[in-house]
DNA sequence: GTGGTGAGTGTACGGCGTACACCTATACCT
DNA sequence: AGGTATAGGTGTACGCCGTACACTCACCAC
């Protein structure tokens, strides 16, 4: 009895939707997206699986809010500066929320409808270019280039190496060397750039803001084409 | 007894890894990725699933196998021309490859390691840069930069509405230019351009090659900086 | 007290990928 | 021709998954 008493006495967190996320998305960070069940996170939670349908539709919903974990921390637009180092500091931060949660840009990938929030925030890019001095048109063009770019990621086709910096084993390298050499000859130059000739090979971060550079650069072109 | 003699008799066509991952591809061309489990696709093939097993060792080799298939549609590149037509013409063919697959850009997204078939198209295509005189350093930028571009396809961020060309309640249009002043902006801009004012708003293909040929006269453009 | 409400529970269902043991028809060797 | 190895198809079973549905029970206003 005074088990129970004492069970009942220390009045137990209740669950709540906020509560929820926090801990998926600390669960996600910690063990990645693929093992995020409805279950599992219950268990963490000390609570029945069903007990979560009380406060989530389903887990689309709640991949969905724990995206809007994501986005949220996102910084809002400087808007004392010129558009295109608002636009590039917004997305660079975009990044580093992404960074934090390595499993967001794919569980991103995997939604089909923007959430509120998410719209909210291309609301307010949208509104960046245009008080840029952009076109509608132009605005239309460069979100749709921008791509996955304007949440903080370029999908790198097969960013995740199993082991960070496995050491590559010779014969690989060989068998490489054989069959494709121009991977072989870009692998060549790039990890000798590096300080070992077995490190990661490329810095993301530079290859992401290259690119985003470049596409910054090309539409602010375009943008004083029309305006010339 | 006749009946199970005509059974044996009509040599059933054998199982093998091709035909497998060909009626999986028309099965999900036909009713989505999503819906392509291991035991419909046995049902498809009026086999057992655990058959599929003797030629597949597992679900992910098949989905790598279904993309192979795909990135096998894409032709091969041509050599009879400069080489931003050439790289330009041959993403459009991969692109053109997976509009006919609609499923493949999801489940790319998806994989984590490059079969050896997309390794020989990556491999292709850094040759191309390189034949066409960039540096190593460049290629390897310009690589990242066009990104799933290079496959095809853009991540369009929620590019799948549910229906194609729903007509959006006026309700709802009133709720989004209230809330999300900007899109709604760019959404009269864009819709009105356009035949019908409901129409699907935008043009894929073209805001497609409109960030191609972005990226690619940004990096000829950085080609020639190189290159002075 | 009474009855309504909303959070947490328990059980159950249908689906999934696939391990493992089994069967069987063919192919090959002597 | 008889024996046997092997490859391909089968059947059963396990442990997961998401979640429908009926329930209990604490709390609340009246």
């Amino acid at each position: 009895m005074a088990k129970t008493d004492l069970e009942t006495r220390q009045a137990r967190v209740p669950l709540n939707k906020e509560r929820i996320l926090r801990t998926a998305v600390a669960f996600a960070d910690r063990e990645g997206a693929e093992s995020l069940s409805m279950r599992r996170l219950a268990q963490e939670l000390d609570v029945v699986p069903m007990a979560l349908y009380k406060h989530l539709a389903n887990k689309e919903e709640m991949l969905d809010g724990m995206l809007d974990v994501v986005v949220g921390e996102i910084d809002p637009a400087r808007t004392d500066t010129d558009w295109k180092t608002a636009v590039r500091e917004r997305i660079l931060s975009a990044r580093r929320a992404l960074l934090r949660h390595p499993w967001a840009s794919r569980v991103m990938e995997s939604r089909t409808q923007p959430t509120p929030v998410v719209m909210a925030y291309m609301d307010s890019m949208i509104g960046m270019f245009i008080a840029g001095g952009f076109s509608i048109d132009l605005t239309h063009h460069a979100m749709h280039a921008m791509g996955s770019r304007l949440m903080g990621f370029s999908q790198e086709l097969f960013n995740d190496q199993s082991d960070p910096d496995a050491p590559m084993q010779p014969e690989m390298i060989e068998a490489i060397a054989a069959t494709y050499p121009s991977i072989y000859e870009l692998y060549l130059a790039v990890s000798h750039d590096d300080a070992s000739v077995v490190g990661p090979g490329c810095d993301d971060q530079f290859e992401f803001e290259f690119s985003l550079d470049l596409m910054l650069d090309g539409i602010e072109r375009l943008k004083d084409v029309e305006n010339r």
